[in-house]
DNA sequence: GTCTATACGGAGATAGAC
DNA sequence: GTCTATCTCCGTATAGAC
């Protein structure tokens, strides 16, 4: 905080860091981009939330499109990877023979679960992106590769019955699009956990006897 | 601009029936919004792709929130409803039992299929709709229950293991959800079609023996 | 049924002061 | 680092002519 009036009292202009000030329009864009979609977010509601001019948001972000790029890759990409589900401690992510990936599953479901605004933020944006004009298309096209290329980072440890990582990539996709749908389904009534929603599919994606001592 | 050229070229100024506008409206405000959501839609976009000056198109939608209703309500509801499941004479839909669960899922993705910009749209709007302010907000907050009741008009054949419908409400759910993350997926690379997705997730929401003569 | 004209507000972006 | 002022364009909606 820089500076105060004669009396003492706080400045109107509230002069921050370039760092501060970033994570306050992290925050809010991500909020209202949830809300409007990229397409229906204004700077200037931004620059209220934030408490700064659309100008002195420009001055940040550069262009509406530098916005939307800072969103996407600063606060979506890699937050839940498996590298931190190794880091959880949980045991089904640090047995000897390999990562849990029914474990890793549970662990991204609770972790989205806590910030719902987040999994809003993916869907509205991940659904208007569909668009090859979308300025985030290109990010969600490559995806289920990059998705696929992360995880393969991973030693996984799975059933003999289910063969190698290379040939689990089938079970890796349904399980991220049964998220992706019960991720929707869980913003709609009668109301459905993203946990309870998942659980149900835990049991087909993964199921007994094959998976017993490997979830 | 108006009127009958020198030269007895056609007119500029094509008048039409109410119903032969709507339903250009309609067509195009579809491949509209699902391509920028309602939020980043114009009127001034739709007018030009029907051919019609922007206050024309208002004398027909009124609002631009009247254009979405008309939007929402008269084309995706009951496209593909079970009974036009039942009607289309698959013998798994005409089975004197009742008709198969699974075959109308089959049914309704080869459907979906076949017009992915109703797909797109269902899922750029149902994104957008999670807001309370959206003016989509009620009919997809309420479609899990709406559908529901739909589905239960119809008389199904289920397998013994499942017991009655009553307690299938899981599975159909959990079907929903599939297809949903199913279709979001069909739109990125690399390319997996609707039905492969689909079938995927048939075998382990359907699995043999339980549905075995079942499907 | 369709147009032109127009009101009025809001959008993104830039220039330059402080 | 933040502002005000301003440019230019586009948004929805209405009035009224044809």
């Amino acid at each position: 905080m820089t500076g105060t009036t004669t009396d003492g009292a706080p400045r109107r202009r509230v002069r921050l860091t370039r760092e501060a000030r970033t994570a306050q329009i992290l925050e809010e864009s991500t909020r209202l981009v949830s809300q409007h979609g990229f397409y229906g977010l204004s700077l200037q509601d931004v620059a209220n939330a934030v408490g700064i001019s659309q100008a002195g948001l420009l001055h940040y972000v550069g262009t509406k499109e530098g916005l939307l790029q800072l969103i996407v890759e600063q606060r979506y990409d890699r937050r839940f990877d498996p590298e931190a589900y190794i880091a959880s401690g949980d045991p089904a992510a640090t047995h000897p023979d390999g990562a849990s990936f029914p474990g890793y599953c549970r662990f991204l479901v609770r972790n989205n679960a806590a910030e719902p605004q987040l999994v809003r933020l993916y869907m509205v944006l991940g659904a208007e992106a569909i668009s090859p004009e979308h300025p985030a298309h290109g990010y969600f096209d490559v995806r289920p590769d990059a998705t696929w290329e992360l995880y393969s980072r991973t030693t996984w440890r799975l059933p003999p019955e289910v063969g190698p990582w290379e040939d689990a990539r089938g079970l890796v996709e349904m399980a991220i699009e049964a998220m992706d749908g019960v991720q929707l389904r869980s913003f709609r009534s009668p109301a459905v956990s993203m946990e309870e929603g998942w659980a149900r599919f835990e049991q087909v994606l993964f199921p007994s006897p094959v998976w017993d001592g490997y979830r």
